[in-house]
DNA sequence: GTGAAAGCGCTAACAA
DNA sequence: TTGTTAGCGCTTTCAC
């Protein structure tokens, strides 16, 4: 191996010194150790000489509070967790950014797991989470775990649920109306054309696989175009899963000009598959995906797709959380939520061979 | 709006009960806290009957001790904070999936935070990293973020660093031998007959941007092929930044016939861009990346690519924090691991077109 | 306005 | 082996 570029620091060796906490500043300070709390919980009515005070001496010692202490006594964690179905899929990461930023901003922690729609994992992830004191749980996995959360309900811990209602007092839930996205991705393929028009479902043990398909079915039929059953294909979200699912629709013997998939990641894999048995994407097939991830801009062609903004998702999850957590007592009746979708028209669908020539 | 499948329950309103402690258990159980406590730490000794009425006990109650009150007492959070460089290349999700894994199975959980190569950003991970009391840090954002690390080096915190060096005594250090990797990919474009070979690098504040591009240029010398300085570009490591990378190599007089990217996201990038001129790869063009994420096996062509096992580098890196932070008293010296790369051969290289024809 | 003091739920000495 | 008790660092009454 060479040589490499390492910074290379000699120890700057200090005396290991103990960690200030309240007492050493207001020792410091000279003040009581309430008032510390008071400054720096920026409660009511410390008189600004002592306050700054405080300050100066938090600021000498690089003082900051021990939240486990403060969670103890204040039974406040100030953390949120955030479940999703799999970190893997891009869509998720994206999403988690965006939520952690926003909870960031509001002096929130987050803990993150990733459920891959397995019951026993969520279930540990509840209890881990259950632990922590969080103060609410956004469960953005789309599956089907109710018996899982009951352990959240029983705690009276807030939660929202991406795509289904809980009839539960601190429970809301975000509504995603794919029907508007999947309605003009349909339209879009009518008009250039098509009339066999392909689904690659989602797992069905999710809630928004299950929702997808519906809006898909009542969107052909807004349209007026049949549905052939052996077109409609359950697969998984995975990359994997969308080669397989051409792979089933390879073996017909009509075949579809146009696919709809579940998300992008499975599109993703239908153009493999499509690219692997020597059909050109758009000219002899045209493919939809869902989501509109980072990589859909990317693919080759470029994806067209049904986008679903992660922003605005994380944004209302955490919205939905925040009131639920911070009105305390109140009537606190469960919220609703609607996060819309739309088309994006890119380079992966035109009009069906046979329409062209 | 359609009517939608939901899954709905009527309130099972119970009273809300106080969460049960320590102490609820000890008085079920008919035992001190004490033995509570020694029990469920699976404490050397206690009397078979008394463990066995405590956990019966905890059982009926659904019990499980706060985490929070624990962490205080005892100095130990069991939390392990993890930074990533930009949690929206995929090559981060795998690596976290893989480290929380691991944590989780020895009963850490994870702070993830996503430095976006950004110092302020990063400082606040780190403050609140530090107020949660990890018990160890593993810095993968492979930057030269060394001044916000004092912060926990000054806290004797442990720490894991990719890719480069601290004389600390709790700093441990991951090796990532390139070297292998992007020799085995030179070796096999020149072998193809290409000796025209660009690299499109990382951002130069990345140590391991750095490093790939050192790597790549002995690489070359150590193949015996010249080097043209306009055809090394600094790229962003994004998709986005491939597009703009092959774009100035476009401009150029002569071109490339094979492009080495610090990345597989780059990569992409190039190959989109590439389409975009109407230029074949790999019948006109060779395209290599780095990392091999998920997304490598299925681009259009499937992506030739250097691997870098997420997976030996979570395992490394909790590894090596688990050893400072459970070590106590020790002399802790600081340790080292290496994680090496490997070439995977897929569609995106070929011969040169002037090689073939 | 400010301080003294009582815990939050738990672990770890120390006693018994 | 088991129980008693003193805090961990902080917030929050309740006096002053």
């Amino acid at each position: 191996m060479e040589k490499r570029r390492f910074v290379v620091r000699k120890g700057t060796r200090k005396a290991v010194v103990k960690t200030p906490n309240i007492r050493t500043v207001a020792a410091l300070a000279k003040v009581s150790i309430a008032t510390v709390s008071r400054t720096i919980n920026g409660s009511s009515a410390v008189r600004e000489r002592l306050s700054k005070r405080v300050w100066q001496a938090i600021e000498q010692l690089n003082y900051f509070p021990n939240s486990h202490a403060r969670a103890l006594v204040s039974g406040r964690s100030r953390l949120f967790g955030i479940i999703v179905e799999n970190i893997t899929n891009p869509f998720f990461p994206e999403l988690i950014q965006s939520f952690e930023e926003v909870a960031v901003a509001h002096g929130y922690e987050i803990l993150v797991s990733s459920s891959n729609s397995d019951p026993a994992i969520l279930a540990n992830c509840v209890r881990r989470m259950l632990e922590r004191k969080v103060e609410g749980v956004a469960v953005l996995s789309f599956g089907a775990e109710e018996p899982v959360l009951d352990e959240l309900v029983h705690r009276d811990i807030p939660m929202v649920l991406a795509e289904f209602r809980l009839e539960e007092a601190k429970v809301s839930t975000i509504l995603l109306d794919y029907s508007t996205g999947i309605r003009a991705a349909i339209r879009h393929l009518v008009e250039l054309g098509h009339s066999k028009i392909a689904f690659l479902a989602g797992p069905h043990k999710l809630h928004s696989a299950i929702t997808r398909e519906n809006d898909y079915r009542s969107a052909m039929k807004a349209s007026g175009v049949a549905i052939e059953p052996s077109w409609v294909i359950e697969c998984d979200h995975t990359l994997k899963g969308g080669v397989v699912g051409y792979g089933k629709l390879q073996n017909l013997s009509t075949r579809p000009t146009a696919i709809l998939c579940s998300n992008d990641v499975t599109a993703i894999g239908v153009l493999r598959a499509a690219y692997m048995e020597g059909l050109r994407v758009p000219d002899d097939l045209s493919v939809i995906g869902l989501d509109d991830i980072d990589f859909a801009e990317f693919t080759l062609p470029p994806l067209t797709t049904i986008r679903l903004s992660r922003f605005d998702l994380a944004q209302a999850a955490f919205e939905a959380l925040r009131q639920q957590a911070e009105e305390a007592g109140n009537p606190r009746m469960q919220r609703e939520f609607l996060v819309s979708t739309s088309l994006v028209v890119r380079g992966s669908t035109a009009a069906p061979p046979s329409g062209r020539r």
